[in-house]
DNA sequence: CAATCAGTTCAGTCTTGACTGAACTTGCTG
DNA sequence: CAGCAAGTTCAGTCAAGACTGAACTGATTG
């Protein structure tokens, strides 16, 4: 590989966005990210706890974390003790569908609400209602947005 | 009112699902939370401060930090010296159109890697292609979305 | 001008959780 | 079976940042 420090860079640049912006952590990010540019795509727990100057215990604890949240493949060559990681396929559209089912959860807490007001359809519930109607909303249409985008790929 | 206690429980939370979702300190919530229900829905620092068991310090910056994200306003009523907070109305629209545009960066950050691959649009660079359709997808539609709600709404 | 009230700033404390390193488990190989 | 290589687990360290409390600023009022 020519560019091995810019790849890391890389790497580390897409650890520090996904800390930033999901809250996961440095060590998960950066193997995600070096991931994403390996090669080859596939690498073992060794190879990154090198290449990514970490140690082993936080690559077993991060790759288990990964593997559990669906956003890479571990996959076991017969005969061989080694573990390959890889991105999974189709890991970009679970990913979103998933932090998506949160705001069902958003609306309900905003239902939750309203039954404390004394007056939850007066003035008193205006806050809430738009809180409740706008996640309601999107509840509605993002799984139709992640339909479309499934299909308009198949094409 | 009759359930101050049930309603400081909600703020918490609210406060909590927050913390979790979006990484928000957990004191902003808690204002968000408790502005969410209060009455009257405009509270001053003080008040925040004793009904949240917090300190004057930390009410300050949460609430400074909420302005400058434009999740509440200050309203000052004039020969008053008290500063009073509200959840703002369009609040929820316009936090989602904000964390939507990160989606625009992750769309960016898929180019930057697509860059240091020596063949991007062979087989190496397939990972980085689906994460970049993906997000360049999200952001054309996300923006619509938000729209189609907001014209909805005014009906 | 003294007294008080509303709010800000900041140094220090405390908690959380990411990460390391070493001991351990497991399975392959000669 | 001895030795080694791959991976897991866990106790301990360390750093980030949320929160407090006290000192401060500035405005209002008698």
């Amino acid at each position: 590989m020519d560019n091995l420090q810019a790849r890391l860079a890389y790497a580390e640049r897409i650890a520090v966005f996904y800390e930033k912006a999901s809250g996961i952590p440095r060590m998960a990010g950066r193997i995600m990210g070096w991931l994403l540019v390996c090669d080859p795509p596939q690498q073992n727990a060794s190879e990154l706890a090198q290449v990514l100057s970490a140690s082993k215990g936080s690559i077993s604890t991060m790759t288990r974390w990964l593997l559990h949240i669906g956003l890479i493949n571990k996959t076991t060559i017969p005969g061989e003790r080694r573990d390959y990681f890889e991105i999974r396929k189709e890991t970009w559209a679970d990913l979103l569908a998933q932090r998506f089912k949160a705001v069902g959860a958003f609306r309900e807490l905003a239902n939750q609400g309203l039954a404390l007001l004394t007056d939850p359809g007066g003035h008193e519930g205006a806050r809430l209602r738009e809180m409740h109607d706008l996640y309601a909303f999107f509840e509605r249409e993002l799984p139709l947005l992640i339909e479309k985008w499934r299909s308009e790929r198949k094409e």
